[in-house]
DNA sequence: TTCCCCATGAGACTCATTCTCAACTTGGAG
DNA sequence: CTCCAAGTTGAGAATGAGTCTCATGGGGAA
């Protein structure tokens, strides 16, 4: 379990040695405030026409970047070329399942499913790291 | 169970209303000769330089897409941002594991871990159009 | 053979992401 | 509190995989 408390970031910032700016706190906020799988432009428009704040596109994947390598973001390739991060402040891990029809994405956990990845892993003599695994799915009429 | 013959390009291309060219054979053999899983790039260059044969980039990217259609070649994103390659004679299909320290790619297919992701669909009310399946892994010491 | 289209090649273009570098901030030293 | 070195930022250029354009070339049906 990752602690909650707005310092979090502070924290990672002095962990990494890395100054605290009002950028980086802003990136922050802005993907741990919504619950949704967002691109670095929606990120990015958010901040500025949104919420007025000055920041640049460099700076969104600069942050984006230290927050992930820090397990604050998850980071996930749906395959279109644009990444979407979610926040990841508890740990319980879940992977994907992508409706090819409406673009829905849907979160889904199974842990038989993770120690069967780990067995298959083991069996050619590896343990995981980390494992990609999205389902594109369509709805059944 | 997919015919191996040589005539499965000339076939595709016959079903899909497309002509048959010296190219789209020459993308075929090269990806099919090959059971590494190679990126666009390298099918390019290996046909330009090392075989000589006339193609361009573009119409290797076409073909491929036409060959990934129809099932002939499997694309696979590995997060790098390039996808690779690899042919897809016999229907068998499999995931990766790729290794972290030394980049490997190994195959494998656990028909449990299939029916548990149709199932785990299901339960959402979906049903599996495909998947990409991921295990980062490193050597157990 | 002819002729209609489809296919091709070269290079322009797209678009997410990264890089560059001058100007600006942060935060510790004094 | 002020100064200043070193880290940060922003604007826009650069990158790079993949796609598109369009003039030219080449299948293949008749």
């Amino acid at each position: 379990m990752v602690a909650q408390t707005p310092e979090i970031l502070t924290g990672i910032l002095h962990k990494e040695g890395l100054r605290y700016t009002a950028q980086r706190e802003a990136v922050w906020d802005e993907i741990r405030q919504s619950q949704e799988h967002r691109d670095a432009e929606d990120i990015y428009l958010s901040l500025r026409s949104t919420k007025g704040i000055q920041v640049s596109r460099a700076t969104v994947y600069r942050t984006i970047d230290v927050l992930v390598k820090n397990k604050l973001v998850r980071k996930m390739d749906v395959g279109d070329g644009r990444n979407r991060y979610e926040p990841r402040l508890d740990d319980n891990h879940h992977d994907h399942m992508i409706c090819t029809e409406t673009g829905d994405i849907i979160e889904f956990f199974n842990e038989e499913l993770e120690l069967l990845q780990e067995k298959i892993a083991r069996k050619h003599g590896y343990t995981v790291v980390r494992h990609v695994h999205q389902l594109f799915v369509k709805p059944i009429k």
